[in-house]
DNA sequence: GCGTACAACTTATGCGCAAAAGGAACCGCC
DNA sequence: GGCGGTTCCTTTTGCGCATAAGTTGTACGC
C-alpha cells in the first residue's frame, strides 16, 4: 500500500501538501499543485491507513453494535429476523456517513466495553444489553451510547434509548381481540425483559377499560430454551383451555404456538384466535397468516444510527424516541359472541 | 485512556519492559518486575489502543464480512434467517480466536476492497460477492480469501470456497419425490448464481437417473423483487397445474410458494407437494411443516472463518470444501401412483 | 583477572498520518 | 524601505505501540 510519504517524495513536496488536498484544505495549497497531487492520488489508487488517521486523531470512525448473545433462547436469538433487520439498518446508516460497523456479539457488558475501548470506537449500539450492572460499566466509557428496546429506569438517566410505544401497541390489539367478543385473554412472554413489561401494562390497561379484571392466571410464561420449549408448550396448549385468544409478546412465539397447538388438532382461529407483535416475515408468510402489531424493525436500527451520529455531530437528542406501532388484522382471530 | 507510556512512568521503568510483560515475553524480564506490572495492569485496567499496535505491527486483528446486499431480492436479503445464521457463525469463530469483525453489507466489489485495504483488514470471508469483476479486484489484494457459495470457476482458481454438495442434496429429495410416485415435478430458482445451478443439475440427474425427460418447461423462474413477486406468483401457481412436485431451491421460496398456493385454495400435499433447501426456521414453523434438505448455516460460517483462520497461520487449507447435507422429511409430500 | 555469557533492563526508532509551527517570497501601503 | 498580511510551501512533532539495538551488572569458566 502506497503511504503519502512515499506519494510526497515521488511528486518532489512535503506530506503535508499532500495530505492537505487530500483533506480538501482549500487555500492552502496552489491550484496547479492540487491538481498534480490529485491526478497521483488518483493513478496510485491511494487509500489511507485508517490506523494511522486513528492515532493521529484519536478518532476511529467505528461504531460499535453489540448484540446481547442470548444463546439460550430460542437456539439463537441471531436466527430472529429481528436481528438481522437491525443490523441492516444500523449498517446502511452508518456508512452512508462515512463510518464503519463493527459487530460484536455477547451477554457480558463488561468485555464489549474492554472491546470498545481497545478500538476506541467512536460510539456504541447497544441492543438487549443493558442490565444495571451493565450501566455501571458503561458509565466510565465517555463516548456516546444509543440503547435499542432498553427499559431500565437507570439506563434512561445516561442513555438515549429508541423503542416503541409498547404498551400502546398492545393495548390496540387486545382492544381489538376486545371488540371481537374475547374476554378471556392470556398473555405470552418468557419475562425477561422491560419491554414485556410495558407489554403487559398495556394488555392489563386493554383489559381494564373494558370492565374485565386481570389475573395472574392470564400470565402464560414461555421456556424458550431448546431443551425446554417443548415441554413449555405442552404446559401451555393444556393452560389454553381456558381461554378464547391470546396475545403472545412476538411473532415468533406466536408461529410457534400455533404450531404447537395445531400439532394437537387445535385450529387457530376456529378453537383459539392467537395473536403477535412484530409483523416480520414470520407471521406473514404463515398461513392463517397472522393478526399482529406492526413495527419497523429497520427503522428502528436506522433511527439508533442517526441518532447516534447526531450526538457524535454534538447535537441534542432526546433520551426517548418511541416510533409508532399499528395494528395488523389478518386471519387468526376469529369474532366470537 | 492510560497508555504503556504513562503505566512505565508511574512504576518508574521503561515501556519497553511494560510492553515485555504485557507479550509475555518470559525471560526479559524478572519475576518480581513481572508481578509488579501485572498488578498495575490489573489496577488501572489496561486496555492496548489497537489502532497503534495495528500501526506498529502492521496487521489488523481484522476480519471483514461482506455480504453482497441485494435490496431488490425480496425485500431484503439480510432478513433472510440464512444470513444471521451465518454472521452468528463466523463472529463467534472470529471472536474466540482473538479477531475481531467488519461487517460490511454492499453490492460493489471494489467498495469492499477499498474499505479493506484502508483498514488493512487481515483476511476477508465473502458471501454471494465474486462474479468476474470481483475477481480482477480481489486479486490486487494480496491477503486471505475465503468465499461461501461461490462457484465460479475463476474465483475457485484463487480462493478457497464453502460450499455444499449442492447437485447432491437436490438429487436426494427429488429422488425421494420420485419414490413417492412423482413424475411431473418443477424446479423454482431465481436463476440468479452458481448454487441454483449446481442444484438444477442435481435436478436433471435424479430425473435422468429415473428415466424421466428434463425439459425447459420444468424449469421456472421466481422474480423475488417486492415489486414482482405477486405477478410472478401467480404466473407460477398457473403453471403448477402441470406438475403434482416441486423443488424450491430455498426454504424461503418454499413457504413463499406455499402461501400463494394456499390462496389460492391449492392445498398442499395434498393438490401438490411442495419440497424445500436450507431446513430453516421458516419450513420448521410450518403447518404442514416443509420436507426439504438440511444444512447448517452456521457451520458454514464457522468453516468460512476457521478455514481463513488457518491460511492467516500459513497452514494450507483445500480449495473447495464441502458440507454435508441430508434429507428432512417432513408434511409437505404426498404419495402418489 | 580477563573474556564470555546471560539476565534484566533502557534508549532509540519507526509505523502512517495530521497538524502545529516555521519560513520564504511577494504584495500593497503609509 | 520597513512592516503587516497573504499565499504556498516545508520542517517538526507526536499519537501509542513494538522492537531492534544498546547498556549495565553479575556469574562463571579457565
Amino acid at each position: 500500500m502506497i503511504t503519502i510519504k512515499e506519494i510526497a517524495k515521488q511528486l518532489n513536496m512535503s506530506t503535508t501538501t499532500v495530505s492537505n488536498v487530500i483533506h480538501g484544505k482549500t487555500g492552502e495549497v496552489s491550484d496547479e499543485t492540487k491538481k498534480k497531487v490529485q491526478d497521483f492520488l488518483k493513478k496510485v489508487d491511494y487509500v489511507p491507513n485508517i490506523s494511522a488517521r486513528n492515532l493521529a486523531q484519536n478518532e476511529s470512525k467505528i461504531i460499535g453494535l453489540a448484540l446481547k448473545a442470548r444463546a439460550d433462547k430460542y437456539e439463537n436469538l441471531i436466527m430472529d429476523p429481528f436481528v438481522s433487520e437491525l443490523i441492516g439498518g444500523v449498517e446502511e446508516t452508518i456508512r452512508n456517513a462515512g463510518y464503519f460497523m463493527m459487530l460484536y456479539i455477547s451477554s457480558d457488558t463488561s468485555e464489549i466495553m474492554r472491546h470498545v475501548s481497545t478500538w476506541n470506537v467512536d460510539g456504541l449500539i447497544l441492543f438487549g444489553m443493558l442490565n444495571d450492572d451493565g450501566i455501571r460499566v458503561s458509565e466510565r466509557y465517555k463516548k456516546p451510547i444509543v440503547c435499542i428496546d432498553t427499559y431500565s429506569i437507570e439506563g434512561l438517566k445516561h442513555f438515549t434509548n429508541i423503542g416503541l410505544d409498547d404498551a400502546k401497541g398492545t393495548y390496540d390489539i387486545v382492544n381489538y381481540l376486545i371488540t371481537q367478543g374475547h374476554k378471556k385473554i392470556a398473555f405470552i412472554s418468557d419475562n425477561s425483559n422491560g419491554v414485556d413489561l410495558a407489554r403487559l401494562n398495556g394488555f392489563k390497561l386493554a383489559l381494564s377499560d373494558a370492565g374485565i379484571k386481570y389475573k395472574n392466571s392470564n400470565f402464560l410464561k414461555i421456556r424458550p430454551r431448546a431443551d425446554e420449549i417443548e415441554s413449555s408448550l405442552e404446559e401451555i396448549c393444556e393452560k389454553l383451555k381456558n381461554f378464547t385468544a391470546v396475545f403472545c409478546v412476538s411473532d415468533l412465539y406466536a408461529v410457534t404456538l400455533i404450531a404447537a397447538l395445531e400439532d394437537r388438532g387445535i385450529a387457530v382461529p376456529d378453537d383459539i384466535s392467537v395473536v403477535g407483535f412484530d409483523d416480520n416475515m414470520l407471521g406473514k408468510l404463515h398461513r392463517p397468516a397472522l393478526t399482529t402489531v406492526h413495527q419497523d424493525v429497520k427503522a428502528k436500527g436506522v433511527m439508533a444510527a442517526s441518532t447516534l451520529l447526531k450526538q457524535l455531530r454534538g447535537e441534542k437528542t432526546p433520551n426517548q424516541i418511541q416510533l409508532p406501532t399499528h395494528l395488523v388484522i389478518r386471519d387468526t382471530v376469529k369474532k366470537i359472541n
